[in-house]
DNA sequence: TGATAGTTTCAGGACTTTTTGAAACTTCGG
DNA sequence: CCGAAGTTTCAAAAAGTCCTGAAACTATCA
């Protein structure tokens, strides 16, 4: 508790940690993550188990989790053996770092279980009501999760610039 | 375990409960979803509990907290007394439903929240170097989280439809 | 109004995830 | 090769979440 955090500073890293569960990460990994954003300059874990008030195993832990991650690099000071952490700063590919993850772990393979589910129903000999109504289903689901994943891609090949650019042409499409 | 579940059915509620953990919300209630979806008629409490294994207590909490989210409905079978339930069966609307609840939950506090930190440091006067880059970092951050939300909003307004064609559309912009 | 069918609540227990802290390990200069 | 500085691991404990089941409640019908 020596050196505490601003106020402004310790909103943030509030608020971001808030967020962890929506997120399915830990609180303590939001914590880190928000703390060294806010941070201009390079964190040792000590700094980090100082300031957010937790052991030395779980900042390693989680630093290690979030470098893993792509969102922290390690840097090194001249003439000094610790490590140090810093934040990647640009937030289109922290956004696109933590896109690219979660499509291909929550996105895609549902969407490969589901192609399976329908092969096991496929024999189009059966046209019982119920069965065509959950072929239906799962058509339905499928066809709408390949739209997502294809927006997804999208919008990871367009870049930020380009997504600002997409958003303002679509606005005129909607009204 | 009387009347099994297809096999078909019991993966697709398989692997839609796996995802449960990245969706926040728990194992049972992603499982009674599945369930609801894939059946093509409407099922009561004791047809959950028989189904999934669960106990009362359990169906009816995620029950009523799946109606409330707006993703089941109750409906009534003429002269019985019991309350079943049928799934949202458009997908798109399923989508919907969700997203609205998670901009709301997920993004906007976010937005209010860093709007909140940068006004702490709003002082015009401070131009250290330090506070410079934070103030920085902040409004990256908050420019970001608007195009994302704008993204969101817009992709509701445009429904399933206007969404595949815009997709088309932004394809060959990416190219 | 009483009997009955159905639904909801909630305290306690089971299970899961996260955190701690100390020991093991690694690296580097001398 | 030793010792110091730093990092990682992991078993056990704490914290947190979810589920059960029995009791309380509500609605309906005769």
């Amino acid at each position: 508790m020596s050196t505490s955090i601003e106020p402004s500073k310790a909103l943030f890293i509030r608020q971001w940690s808030a967020m962890s569960s929506y997120w399915g990460i830990s609180r303590t990994m939001a914590e880190i993550h928000a703390l060294m954003y806010v941070s201009t300059e390079p964190l040792c874990t000590d700094d980090v188990m100082e300031q957010l008030q937790v052991s030395r195993g779980n900042a390693s832990m989680n630093l290690r989790a979030l470098v893993d991650w792509g969102l922290l690099s390690r840097v090194h000071h001249k003439g000094d053996r610790k490590e140090y952490f810093v934040s990647l700063t640009d937030v289109w590919q922290m956004f696109a770092t933590i896109t690219r993850q979660r499509k291909r772990r929550e996105v895609e393979p549902i969407i490969e279980a589901i192609e399976h589910c329908r092969d096991m129903v496929a024999d189009r000999s059966d046209r019982s009501a119920k069965t065509v109504a959950y072929r239906e289903r799962l058509d339905n689901m499928l066809e709408f999760l390949n739209a997502i994943n294809s927006l997804f891609n999208l919008v990871l090949r367009l870049g930020q610039p380009g997504l600002s650019k997409a958003t303002k042409l679509l606005a005129k499409l909607a009204r």
